[in-house]
DNA sequence: AGGGTACTGTTCCTACTAGGAATAAATGCC
DNA sequence: GGCATTTATTCCTAGTAGGAACAGTACCCT
């Protein structure tokens, strides 16, 4: 049926996937609070606009919300053609490496314009960086608990996701220190 | 003198750095080499796009090459005015956070609707990529030997660089051979 | 009540950039 | 010589980051 669709619909879609009517500006709360730990948050825009495509494609239904008071909001929701969809390409898409730019890294790369100074420093403020984002997705994790009352454990494979983001912070302060020690080093 | 530029024009800069003229088709080619394994490398349009930019901004310098015996080369390198811009950029630029688009972790989090097989085949998939991904790293990390006749040690950074990015291909890998074992017991 | 701030909701806009295709010259191999 | 590969560059399309702009709603304080 539908075309091959770029990731970012398949995000979008795999968000709706748990079950919520969201409205555009939730649904990028949404990847704002869970998905941007595995995949860059799509911007305000991008959102609407692959929502627009989606609806065209019948991958997911817009409904006019007419339970507040005085205005109306368009809610979203994956259908069951989404919802196949969505599995066919889980089932069958490519393995793609991940994409990375890390901005540290890169500079780090350039050390020898920078000084030793400069990369000390740019590594402890990543440093603090690094543990803001690990505190986050923490309460994310934290947050999945689960339900007790629920026939099906829909928070499983989040999860397993999480724990993995969590691994790979904690992995990756540890080397930042070490490349701070060596960095550091250089200046005696 | 030059505005801010985006981070992809500093990334060429740098690799500039390192003291070689370079056509632009072997620009892409260091950076496909080199640069990929923490920005992802732009694509060959966009690294002439950058390099007319550049040069059109003094930052890099344009030269014929009219050594080869019937066609001309154009080959550039950094101009003083664009080590010193990538200086001020290192030493001033906001630490941004990685930028991070995982489609295997992505997919993962969907696993509710691949279920468990397709999944562990997604992570095994992975493994061997991030095999060759390492290796090649590896062998990049090789090349970067001391230099005993050089006054200076050009590549002190990009062996660290090279070191960081090793160490986290090899927690990646034991952390996806951990997920194989947590999806995998769901099945019994 | 009014004003200011913050939040919700959506659309429009610009610049960056991935991924190729297209074109052509040069090189290497059978 | 012919073919495949590599070097070199430009052109093109579609995806997308990052906001601005606009407007309605809710909340808080004076």
């Amino acid at each position: 049926m539908s075309q091959d669709l770029p990731t970012t619909s398949y995000a979008l879609l795999g968000l709706l996937s748990f079950g919520d009517d969201l409205s555009g500006y939730e649904l990028k709360q949404r990847a704002d609070r869970t998905l941007r730990f595995y995949w860059v948050s799509p911007a305000m825009s991008q959102v609407y606009t692959e929502l627009a495509r989606l609806t065209k494609l019948g991958l997911v239904r817009a409904r006019e919300d007419t339970t507040a008071p005085t205005r109306s909001t368009r809610r979203f929701q994956i259908t069951a053609a989404g919802r196949r969809d969505l599995q066919r390409w889980l089932s069958s898409a490519t393995v793609e490496f991940p994409a990375l730019k890390h901005p540290i890294a890169l500079r780090l790369l350039m050390g020898h314009l920078a000084g030793p100074e400069t990369s000390v420093t740019l590594l402890e403020d990543y440093l603090g960086l690094l543990a803001e984002r690990r505190a986050e997705l923490q309460a994310v994790r934290d947050s999945l608990i689960v339900d007790p009352h629920s026939p099906v454990d829909r928070f499983r494979y989040p999860r397993m996701v999480a724990d993995w983001g969590l691994d790979y912070y904690e992995s990756e302060r540890a080397m930042v220190v070490e490349l701070i020690r060596r960095v550091a080093a250089t200046d005696t």
